[in-house]
RNA sequence: CGCGGGGUGGAGCAGCCCGGUAGCUCGUCAGGCUCAUAACCUGAAGGUCGGUGGUUCAAAUCCACCCCCCGCAACCA
């Protein structure tokens, strides 16, 4: 079985509903993993929610909840987003399942095992609304800290520490000799930037048990528990080894499973993970600490991490408190997954911080989802059916050259992630086909006799470059793919890119009942 | 000297990595078509591609410096 192309998203916090930012990463994530699959790689698209840690802990306890069925509530809207954006995601993994603390606790008794970690005392100023310690550097200009840290109070505990700083001058090279381990190259740049200019310090993995109970038990020192973003990244990691995967589990020998837990039968060949995709806040914690753990533990690292941007609304910082916030659930409800999908994909590009106007979104849902693509189709299979009664005429190629060279651009765009050049792309054709509409201009060729060839040339070149335009359109929009494959009368699904290649359209078919696939929305909303 | 992003016709964006006719959507004006979701197509007006200097036969694109805007404080991706 050959390894599978594993993307994953960052697995998000549950201490609020799920909005635009985590929306958008996902589907960045699935059109990356639907691409693959049309190219014919075996794909594997992973999920989740991260759950543990001081504010969950919080959180569920000022609402009189057991933290494990605070989280199972939020976690289920999570997977219901999921659902709701048509998400091909293989998994969906939450930090307090069973299966990722075993290799959670495995991974950190093979690092305690390796003399990776150690205990120390440390004193400092710890702000316990935000989980972490303040430094000199946090301080105002008075001496205080800032309110919004929160109650701020020096103290002194033992903790456990990686030793992450011997890994610095590694981790440099490494990303001196691997330009695609982080992508855009600005965010390669960010992170090369601190590795030459700033040491890198020990990384602390544990709280005391003491003060925050939500969390997974240290296997080696049980009055701590592990520190929360050495928990959230093995997610990507642990789910591969409980699926299975042999080359996965390997590293961690004897320690994995742990004792009364059966080891999982052989998995699908996952690990490394080609891409993680994440949002430029936690680019430090991808870039940086994961690859370490992993090189201290002896696993092998992930291909790329690749860094998207955030969205403003309207120009501003979207705040709950002003009101100015895009809740996906509300947008899709409204306009439909695919709408949805395509705005924050041709909108934004992977990397830049982008801005959502709904004035902007309807705008592209009426001229290119509407107007261009909808209208194309319906145009096309309309006059089909019209001129001859919807039965697929002889094959013609008026336009195989050009579809064919859409494709070979698209899917270049594709193997580099250029999610947003490839829609450009197709929708380049979109609008070669309505030229040739006027250019052919069928409707004046349907009232001659004597030019029936012609038509059927021109109706086949049409009804096949729809076709073609589904297969392109999959990854992108996957239920209006298939609509436009059901209203061709075709049963199958356009999953495969090879089926871009012109003639797919069988000569005598019956095509479906042509219907506006975007409805204008004018006068409502 | 904090770090990073951005400044392209009226608005919003692509192009910049791999220099060579400045492209797309909306808007404006004029025309065509009538198959189609009052959709489609053509043409026009409108830009010294933030500024200055440099490299080059040639720069929006490469280099240097400068100006302006926005994030790095969260409910955050």
């Amino acid at each position: 079985m050959s390894k599978r192309f594993y993307i994953t998203t960052a697995i998000d916090y549950v201490n609020g509903q799920p909005h635009l930012g985590h929306a958008y990463e996902k589907v960045i994530a699935d059109v990356i993993a639907r691409t693959r699959r049309s190219l014919g790689q075996p794909v594997f698209f992973l999920t989740g929610t991260d759950e543990h840690g001081q504010k969950v802990q919080q959180a569920a306890a000022a609402e009189g909840k057991d933290p494990q069925a605070y989280c199972d509530e939020l976690a289920a809207r999570f997977v219901e987003l999921t659902r709701v954006l048509n998400l091909s995601n293989d998994e969906f993994i939450r930090t307090t399942q069973p299966r990722h603390q075993h290799v959670v606790s495995a991974l950190l008794r093979l690092l305690h095992a390796r003399g990776e970690l150690y205990k120390a005392p440390y004193r400092g100023w710890y702000s316990w609304k935000e989980e972490t310690f303040l430094t000199e550097r946090d301080r105002r200009p008075d001496g205080t800290f800032d309110p919004s840290w929160g109650e701020v109070r020096e103290i002194v505990e033992e903790n456990w520490y990686f030793r992450m700083s011997r890994y610095q001058h590694w981790l440099r090279e490494h990303l001196e000799q691997h330009p695609d381990f982080v992508q855009p190259d600005y965010r390669r740049n960010e992170v090369l930037g601190f590795l030459r200019s700033e040491p890198l310090e020990d990384l602390c993995i544990s709280r005391p048990r003491a003060r925050l109970s939500w969390g997974i038990p240290l296997p080696f020192d049980p009055d701590y528990v592990n520190y929360v973003w050495f928990d959230a990244l093995t997610n990507y990691y642990s789910l591969p080894v409980a699926l299975g995967d042999p080359a996965a589990a390997a590293p961690l020998g004897e320690f994995y499973p742990p004792p009364g837990v059966p080891a999982p039968p052989p998995g699908p060949p996952l690990w490394p993970a080609d891409i993680h995709v994440i949002g430029k806040d936690i680019v430090k914690f991808h870039a940086v600490y994961w690859p370490i753990m992993l090189r201290a533990a002896g696993i092998p690292l992930p291909r790329q991490v690749l860094v998207h941007g955030w969205w403003q609304k309207d120009g501003a910082k979207m705040s709950k408190t002003t009101g100015n916030i895009v809740d996906p659930f509300a947008v899709v409800a409204e306009w439909g997954a695919d709408a949805f999908r395509y705005y924050v994909l041709r909108e934004l590009d992977i990397g830049p911080d982008g801005n959502w106007t709904d004035a902007g979104f309807r705008a592209r849902y009426h001229a290119e989802l509407a107007n261009g693509l909808g209208n194309l189709v319906n145009r096309s299979l309309a006059m089909l059916r019209r001129y001859r009664a919807g039965r697929v005429p002889a094959r013609a190629d008026d336009l195989a050259a050009e579809a064919a060279r859409t494709a070979e651009e698209l899917a270049g765009h594709w193997r580099e992630n250029r999610l947003q050049a490839g829609l450009i792309c197709l929708w380049n054709l979109v609008t070669r086909a309505n030229q040739y509409v006027d250019q052919t201009a069928p409707f004046k060729l349907a009232k001659d006799p004597a030019q029936a060839a012609r038509l059927d040339a021109v109706l086949y070149t049409l009804a096949e470059t729809c076709r073609v335009l589904a297969v392109m359109l999959w990854p992108y929009l996957p239920q209006t793919a298939e609509r436009i494959y059901q209203q061709l009368g075709l049963t199958e699904s356009p999953t495969r890119f090879a089926d871009t290649t012109w003639g797919g359209l069988p000569p005598g078919h019956q095509i479906g009942e042509p219907a506006p696939l975007f409805p204008r929305r004018d006068q409502a909303g």
